[in-house]
DNA sequence: ATAAATCTGTTGCCATAGCAACAATTTTGT
DNA sequence: ACAAAATTGTTGCTATGGCAACAGATTTAT
């Protein structure tokens, strides 16, 4: 990985949950340790076919790339964006799926560090290291999976009004019950997965029946 | 752990996937790095509070647990049962999470094992079974990971007919093409998030339409 | 400052799927 | 083998929410 010329390439490896809590000299050894082999690629072009082969996770250094599910029969295409720094496919490489069910494309020109991390344990030349990768591993897969868990119990709603009201319960609320949402409607109604205008008309009777109030971009929730 | 003499509870913690492929001795070596505190509750009795504080991870020995959501101001109430062997809790207690958003009480009387899973990297007693430790708790967290991917890909899909398309893409075929679905219809009518009588329903539409048939137990899609 | 792009509110239409209720069938326990 | 329990098929009714289309409003870029 001496490779790694470049600052900007560093400095997302820094922002990556996978190098957290590290000083610099652990950074060292851990990007020394990994080893990662890195790749570019083109505006558009695929970083993982579905049902390609996919043995290692890869973290983004530089551009923006895009997950979506398998398009081939179907229609909708739920997917995610990512910026610099995102470690993915740390799920599909730990867990020996042959098949990826979801592919991943490069929206700009994207440069991907991809790296092993069945090493962590499968190898001991730098063992707190090791340690380190492996709590901060263990910890980024927490993290997803508490994140899906969420949307889970959101989508699993059938009523829109459901899918608010849980979505709200789980914002923080500031000293005057008032909490902020962190997305644009429209952002918002694909999260809650739901029709965008059918949530403005929803955001709108709520009101109505005084459930929610509005103040500007804050929003308060009026339990009974 | 000196208390686990029931060899019930080995058997169940044989099960559970963090002492996946270790022989006897790794096995007793892991339970005895673990040092897990024994409880038992009894049927109906609260094992994790919503909101509640939970450090440990729990592995289920005996008796069936049910995991459900916040059911406060709400009515909905996703929720899943284990059996004994199941881990469960990892992702919370990995992630620091001072307050579960979900509940689990014992459905019948139960034996639970806590254990406090980042020993697993923050000690350094016995690094070969850490090293495995932490290699299967990595795949488990990945395994569900992968599962509630898969979910939310189902849930995401507006049409029944999409969700229930998607959901027979990801079951293998025999050499026939033929599927088998490993659920009763209403468990499946619950897994794909919808109503049981409109699963039944739609199932027959595409029957109909020739979209799928089926054999008895077995499934097939005729893509066109 | 102006144009372009994005986001939001609103409304009508209507298909989908939730719900309830019941019958028929299958599975399970004893 | 029988009863009890669970699962499935069916159907009518209806609310919900998706979709499309458009108008304002707001944000961003140049």
């Amino acid at each position: 990985m001496s490779e790694i010329i470049n600052k900007d390439y560093i400095e997302a490896l820094r922002k990556c949950q996978l190098f957290n809590d590290m000083d610099e000299e652990e950074f060292a050894e851990a990007i020394k340790f990994l080893d990662g082999k890195m790749k570019k690629f083109s505006a558009g072009e695929f970083i993982l076919h579905i049902r390609g082969e996919f043995r290692n996770a890869g973290v983004l250094l530089k551009g923006e790339i895009e997950s979506s599910f398998q398009n081939e029969s179907f229609d909708q295409i739920s997917m995610h964006r990512f910026q610099s720094g995102y470690l993915f496919g740390e799920a599909l490489a730990c867990n020996n799926i042959s098949e990826s069910p979801i592919q991943v494309t490069a929206v700009t020109d994207a440069v991907v560090l991809f790296i092993d991390l069945k090493r962590i344990y499968s190898d001991n030349k730098n063992l707190s290291v090791q340690f380190k990768l492996a709590e901060n591993l263990i910890e980024s897969l927490s993290m997803k999976n508490m994140i899906l868990n969420q949307k889970v119990r959101i989508l699993s709603q059938k009523s829109l009004r459901d899918r608010i009201l849980i979505y709200l319960g789980t914002l923080k609320k500031d000293k005057d019950g008032y909490m902020i949402i962190p997305f644009s409607q429209t952002a918002l109604a694909e999260h809650l997965g739901v029709n965008r205008s059918a949530l403005s008309r929803e955001l709108g009777r709520m009101q109505n029946e005084s459930i929610i109030k509005f103040d500007g971009k804050r929003v308060k929730l009026n339990l009974l």
